[in-house]
DNA sequence: GAAAAAAGTTGAACTAGTTCAATTTAATAA
DNA sequence: TTATTAAATTGAACTAGTTCAACTTTTTTC
């Protein structure tokens, strides 16, 4: 089954019935993106969520100064989508680009919404992993704060090998919040 | 009634019946704490969650070189917590403290997690109370990563006019992730 | 209300990280 | 395979922010 995935990460969360399992996987439909291809452009709006099933996607901003920031990374087992623009409909701030060729299962946001009404476990499940996440951003807040730029280039080298080894130094330096030169400085000086 | 603030603050959130507010409300206990109380401290384990009715808190944590790093203020109508602690019980890096007299309702993690079950619009209520966090939590990164100190400085004080006004400058530079000399320095070139 | 403690200010020396530009290396496309 | 484009490296000059120390002002405590 191609959502075996999805199915395992779902029940790792909350718990779901076999029926509820299937009658919520069943609005989750297949997409091929070729790497640098987006799934969504800064000044769209976000209406959909999406599941990596295979390769690897950056979440970024490009600010007033031209800078690219990178939010996060989603490969395999990961959610994606732009939660404020999804949310609040508004207009995004983000850019989700493949970094690699990638298969991802997307739902829509009317889909995801009325099934929160007729799926409890689905609030359940979105409940707990927006408090995982919660979890991840704080622990991230902290370690930008209190840690160096190499610091955090060694935590998350040692954190998210999968990751790391998918993307150029570009893509890990606009996560860290450094710039590229001095990533490579940083690499240098072991 | 002394809860109403919490039960306005819910009812925005999700739909609440009469009869699960009341139920959900009542297992909210009522505590005064004083000027630089904590309510949490580095090493123990968080196990409540509050809502602030009157005051202000600083949620923070001190690093191993000894800086105070401050991951929010929570003022009136805000909900308050160790969520990393709370959800895997492990000991907490934070640290909660009254920075004024305050008011608070709390709730106990055993009674929360039980009413998760036996009161559905629970589940909503924090899935969306969540998301929401999650959104502010991402709005912050990109602001910390393409913003100057001086205008993640101006962002704070128009955006948070009511927290500003009860802390001090040395609580806001460890919010800013500035040191206090420093934002001294930002406020003095205007 | 005086004494003590904490917060805020300022300057000088410093450092982590940036910017720009040139060069090399690696990846992509025709 | 070669040509082209993008990524990575390096150095030099720079800047945003830190650190430390001295001093002033404000707040707290007794």
């Amino acid at each position: 089954m191609i959502n075996n995935l999805l199915k395992e990460n779902i029940t790792k969360n909350a718990p779901f019935s076999k029926t509820e399992l299937e009658e919520f996987c069943k609005y989750f439909y297949f997409k091929n993106i070729k790497k640098t291809e987006f799934l969504l452009e800064q000044g769209e709006i976000c209406k959909f969520e999406g599941f990596v099933l295979e390769g690897c996607f950056r979440i970024f901003t490009i600010d007033k100064k031209g800078n690219e920031n990178t939010l996060y990374f989603a490969a395999k087992d990961w959610w994606l989508m732009d939660i404020d623009s999804f949310m609040n409909q508004s207009t995004s701030n983000l850019n989700i680009q493949a970094l690699t060729d990638s298969k991802i299962l997307l739902i829509n946001r009317a889909d995801k919404l009325s099934l929160y009404e007729s799926i409890p476990a689905v609030e359940k499940l979105f409940r707990v992993m927006s408090q995982k996440a919660l979890v991840a951003w704080q622990r991230r807040l902290i370690r930008n704060n209190s840690q160096t730029a190499k610091e955090r280039y060694v935590y998350f080298i040692n954190n998210y090998p999968n990751i790391a080894s998918k993307i150029n130094d570009k893509q890990i330096a606009s996560y860290l919040g450094i710039s590229h030169e001095f990533l490579s400085k940083i690499k240098r000086r072991n």
